[in-house]
DNA sequence: GCGACAG
DNA sequence: ATCTTGTCGC
């Protein structure tokens, strides 16, 4: 598929930080979105180094699978040579240039991109997932592992599969029942008495029908279909790459 | 000033 | 992210 990136790359914390500012008001977040995708894209990277500094070679994967049977429809990588530090909240300028290139490789265009971080419950409310979805223009939506910005409510995440509890930033200490903040994404409960996922829109989506696909995708694992697949091909190619 | 900090 | 031993469980 074609994806442009019609600006210069930054360069620095200060460019990427005016660059955010620039592309946040072009993330839509208007759902619903997608209420039946077909073909759903994972996307990972994998790092060989400390992974976290300039210089580090990376393998990007992306993987097509189709709703229907979770069955992979095509595969995409990319490696390349990292040009911006692991700083957190800045995390797409260090992963975003593999995984264009990698979507470029792809023939068909998914219905919704899932990435392994976060959307919009970031610091300026513009992660990864957010960033991807103005560049492809596509619906996408960010699957992170651990929380970033915005905390739930511990006792409001039910044990089994399908719980969720919204993630506030702001407000009250943190989690908010009344007391104000903003619901930035969602804990997610993809199987029974194991660690949620943490769900956030990215780009021409609402969070509940994130949710629901996210979900779908994981009838089995943690974490969704897609980024299982992902995260095993970007491995298996930083392992062919390098040693 | 100090701690926290997606992958 | 990546580096790793052992351990519990299906």
């Amino acid at each position: 598929m074609r994806v442009d990136v019609p600006h210069a790359w930054p360069a620095d914390e200060a460019e990427a930080l005016a660059l955010q500012a620039r592309l946040r008001p072009l993330a839509d977040d208007r759902g619903p979105g997608p209420a039946a995708p077909r073909l759903v894209a994972g996307l990972d990277v994998a790092y060989a180094g400390d992974g976290r500094g300039v210089g580090d070679l990376v393998a990007a994967a992306v993987v097509v699978v189709d709703t229907a049977t979770l069955g992979v429809v095509e595969r995409a990588t990319a490696t390349a040579t990292t040009t911006f530090p692991y700083i957190p909240g800045l995390f797409a300028f260090r992963e975003l240039p593999a995984l264009v290139e990698a979507l470029r490789g792809l023939t068909v265009t998914p219905d919704l991109l899932l990435c392994d971080g976060h959307g919009r419950s970031h610091p300026r409310r513009f992660g990864l997932a957010c960033h991807l979805g103005v560049l492809t223009g596509l619906p996408t939506a960010g699957v992170a592992k651990t929380p970033f910005v915005g905390r739930h409510v511990p006792a409001a995440l039910g044990p089994d599969r399908g719980d969720h509890a919204d993630l506030v930033d702001g407000g009250d200490g943190g989690a908010g029942g009344a007391g104000g903040g903003e619901v930035v994404g969602r804990a997610l409960r993809t199987q029974a008495g194991v660690k949620p996922v943490h769900v956030s829109t990215g780009h021409l989506i609402d969070l509940p029908t994130a949710c629901a696909h996210v979900l779908a995708l994981a009838p089995r694992y943690r974490l969704p279909e897609t980024t299982r697949q992902a995260d095993r091909l970007s491995r298996d190619v930083l392992r062919a790459a390098a040693g």
